[in-house]
DNA sequence: CTGTTAGCGCTTTCAT
DNA sequence: ATGAAAGCGCTAACAG
């Protein structure tokens, strides 16, 4: 027998597995933008991590698009995936709760668990980084050069980490005794375009400002570049702190002095802990928070 | 009925239709390393080509190990995936056609058909940049400001991209009139601890180079971090000109002359190529080749 | 403990 | 035309 498995080279198919066990050996993972430098190594960690227990990544792009976004989440439901990691949904707690109410075990990557809208006894778990520390930390980096005026660009407004971000840096100014002068903030794509077009518009607004505190690596590249045209030294007249530490920050001069958030560790500890809900391990309801760290380089 | 489908909010299962069909309209996507800034782009473009036709993509990361390569491909026929996009394959010829065979179809990205060791009706298509013209172009560009001792750094020597470029970089230098160099070129790993040990060894050895031509981007920001702290001008004193064009290669300082590969677009003619195969509205055995562009920028 | 069979949820073929 | 049934390749629950 075994020899004619080898002979015909037979492999059993995990397709009609699946419809024997009711279980696929996927999980869908959903990013909204796998150009975006920060979630291919979170998409590489998660791949690691799922292949060692056995499993597959069906990846999906929302391209940022909570519609799409919708689309994806019931097309994987067809798909009798175990599990889902979905990166920083931009779905409302409603819609979203809905969602996961039809999945079989969910992991929230930087969003906080909708609590009031899910089924009380679906396991989900929720993966973030502490954004608002990891703000704070930057603005007590900032503070204890001496800068007052801390200008933020603070992302999209619907991105949970952005809002956490803005109340750390709320704390952070509180902390060190700083007024929060709204017009040092404002909103912007979390991409370099957006960074640039936020922080011209806030230095020709304020040219009084000291510094950029910045939703992520690439807005602050975007920052870098605008004072770079206008004329201002990086960290003597302006200095600009980004966040999650892409590889690209190290690179770009000055090198960026960020708040880093290990990328890779979330996709790993994301699917461990969703393998987890899904072979009833653990039944959920919990938030894994990370410690975000700040790099010191040269930007400020 | 239909009162019935939305009030229990049925949905069919795509894994029992896809015992039945014979079609799981999913197909494989495997890469090296999706962390690789030159992969991400190309992901994007698939999985949009893919889902606009209704496929979905199992993402597979080989690490860059053959080994691992090969266990992926297994896997893969275990999912029944309608089709492989496979890039930058590792595998030897014959390995390589002996899974091709085991598929139904497949795209080879950056690799040349193994022509010789495939069944001869297995529709495979190669999508692939035209690297030797862009060392050529790469090549003849530094030439025309003067250069002359213009190292080679080579990338992995198992990479056929890597071959092709080498090719190139020869030719141009032979339409230049000038001999080639073994001295002058390097293997390296195709990313930035490769750069920086390779044009350090290299810049030591041969201290009157003009000029590096690099594997990739990546390996062209180590060879500028290496001049850089060896106080050597860019381009004034030495010239480098990287490969691929990733974001990143617009934000370094110097910004980085490169040759530009549409990494997007092979993603998604990779799939549309594939998507053609599995419909049978192509019998493939062809090879689409992108023309790469010199993007001249600070570095050369 | 090994060997048989029903059934997973669909599609497709075949009768009605 | 619509409806019943067979079967995709496996697993799990059964009987021997």
């Amino acid at each position: 027998v075994l020899a004619a498995v080898d002979a015909l080279s037979y492999r059993p198919s995990s397709i009609a597995r699946g419809l024997a066990t009711n279980r696929t050996l996927t999980i869908g993972l959903v990013v909204p933008d796998i150009a975006n430098p920060f979630f291919p190594e979170i998409a590489k960690g998660a791949e690691e991590a799922a292949r060692a227990a056995g499993y597959s990544l069906l990846l999906c792009n929302t391209t940022e698009d909570p519609e799409r976004e919708a689309q994806i989440l019931a097309n994987l439901e067809e798909k009798w995936v175990d599990g889902l990691v979905l990166c920083s949904s931009r779905l409302p707690d409603a819609v979203l709760g809905q969602f996961l109410a039809r999945h079989r075990a969910a992991i929230l990557v930087n969003r906080p668990l909708p609590v009031a809208e899910m089924p009380p006894d679906l396991p989900v778990v929720s993966v973030q980084v502490d954004d608002a520390l990891g703000a704070r930390l930057a603005v007590a980096h900032l503070v204890g050069q001496g800068r007052r005026r801390i200008a933020f660009l603070a992302g999209p407004p619907a991105s949970y980490s952005g809002r956490a971000r803005r109340d750390g840096y709320a704390a952070g100014l509180a902390a060190a005794g700083l007024a929060l002068d709204p017009g040092l903030s404002l909103p912007c794509a979390p991409v370099l375009a957006g960074g640039i077009e936020a922080a011209s518009r806030l230095l020709a607004a304020r040219p009084d400002l000291e510094a950029f505190l910045c939703f992520n690596d690439l807005v602050a590249v975007g920052a870098l570049q605008v004072l770079a045209s206008a004329g201002r030294q990086v960290p003597q007249d302006v200095a600009v702190i980004g966040a999650d530490d892409i590889s690209l920050a190290a690179l770009v001069t000055p090198a960026l002095t960020t708040v880093r958030v290990v990328q890779h560790e979330i996709g790993a500890r994301a699917v461990e802990a969703l393998l987890r809900l899904v072979h009833g391990d653990d039944t959920g309801r919990a938030t894994v928070m990370l410690r975000p760290e700040l790099v010191v380089r040269q930007s400020a």
